[in-house]
DNA sequence: CGTAAGATTGACTCTATTCAACCACGGTGG
DNA sequence: CCACCGTGGTTGAATAGAGTCAATCTTACG
């Protein structure tokens, strides 16, 4: 099992800011704008929404949102991989998820954040102050009723992921996390056959509650029986679609 | 590990109902209506909440919700204890979670109900036809800013389980479980040290991701320490609270 | 009272973990 | 340029925690 040794990488957060005067346009041009729930915000709106964020830039390892501190600040990914985890009180560590463009940061109880989150590469953040994206909320409808579906989406992924940890065996739950991935690269108009996985072994791991080693081991597995294949840790390409699909479900 | 033979427990459902006609004070006199998302909407409006609903009578055992179908209905929970769960190809099951008054089923997808739902007592459901839910939620803002609330919640309650589920052991599991099960008692009014489980070895076994010889051999070794005691396997008296915390966060 | 479902307990097995050694790669600095 | 180091990854051997199989006990109920 992977343990973290208390006080690790509580970086100081947030290195570059881009102020909030690059005028009506940011919003209108933005990168995520096409999958991220401000897409519900109208274009002759978006000025007011371009008001109400900062563009926040973090360099990989960054972590900039703590579990239990107060919500301050609501995120949206405009480019790059983060990934939200908890820690016990010995170290151990749970990755929760792993997000890309478009996708929200800020669910959660309204008194306390629910789990960290860090920067697995170079990231672009979108940064809505907690009092503000609330009145945003209450201006816009669309934009309340957009962030209730994605959230409702989230519990249903979330319950997705519980049976993956709750019923799985090790070679089930890597399968699955591959094809998820391909998916993944396929909906934000990339490859599905080849990956390009911004985290280690280690968070995989923590992801799929298994430990490195263990991960590392189904990962050769599914090479020597030539369903992937890769050169490099981080870049995997899936070469037998159904025979993974056939180990997803137990095959 | 528990599975169940494919085509067991589908029952028919829906076994007695209450007409809509029940006058403009049902919602007013709801038993639920305190704990429920119902009381986002005020009081001299609850007469075309309650012309949106019907009230749905269920006895033990009967499915009431089935995973992967369109969602028609939407729930409430007036009385009685309910277990969401979803069925893997070969009959392993994960139980993802255990309700009660004043909860609500609906969170998911839009296309495909992401669990079933089966009724553990006897209960009473206020069921919303989802067309007319989705207009309440148009016409009561309120109500849609409470129900994102909730699901936003459900996220952090659900990424709270995804910890556990990958990094706890079993005893670990057991105690956090029982304390959960405790404070969800006394936020209903009931004891925090007398639990009344309304659910099997089993059930418990496939929420936590555990079998039932695991729960029941932790159930029992609790005893043994005196943190717990129980007569009947039903009822369960937390009597050691402190130490049950210990062992909840790894002692 | 008899039956069936649920729960407990024991003996054994096995999957994933632990401990440990080793390898590969990328960056740094002499 | 290359040696060095640290991080991340792989592999092997031994271990343990939870699972499986099976027998027995308990309880609820017709």
């Amino acid at each position: 099992m992977t343990t973290v040794p208390p006080g690790t990488k509580a970086e100081p957060c947030a290195r570059i800011e881009r102020g909030q005067g690059c005028g009506v346009e940011r919003c209108g041009l933005c990168e995520a704008r096409a999958v991220s729930i401000c897409n519900a915000i109208e274009e002759d709106q978006l000025s007011e929404l371009a008001r109400a964020t900062t563009v926040v830039e973090l360099a990989p390892g960054e972590v900039f949102r703590n579990e239990g501190a107060s919500p301050e600040y609501l995120f949206n990914i405009i480019s790059g991989s983060v990934k939200l985890f908890k820690l016990l009180a010995d170290g151990r560590r749970a990755v929760i998820g792993f997000l890309t463009v478009g996708d929200f940061i800020g669910f959660g109880r309204p008194d306390a954040v629910p789990c960290s989150a860090e920067a697995l590469t170079n990231v672009r953040l979108c940064r809505f102050e907690r009092g503000k994206f609330r009145v945003l909320l209450e201006t816009y409808p669309k934009l309340e009723r957009r962030l209730l579906a994605v959230a409702s989406d989230e519990v249903a992924a979330g319950q997705e992921h519980m049976t993956l940890l709750g019923r799985l065996t090790a070679d089930e739950r890597v399968a699955r996390f591959l094809l998820a991935r391909a998916e993944a690269s396929q909906r934000l108009g990339g490859s599905s056959k080849d990956l390009e996985l911004p985290m280690t072994r280690s968070d995989i791991a923590d992801y799929l509650g298994l430990t490195i080693e263990t991960v590392s081991r189904v990962f050769t597995r599914l090479r020597r029986k030539e369903l992937i294949d890769y050169k490099t840790a981080r870049s995997v390409t899936l070469q037998d679609r159904p025979g993974l699909l056939a180990i997803s479900e137990g095959g």
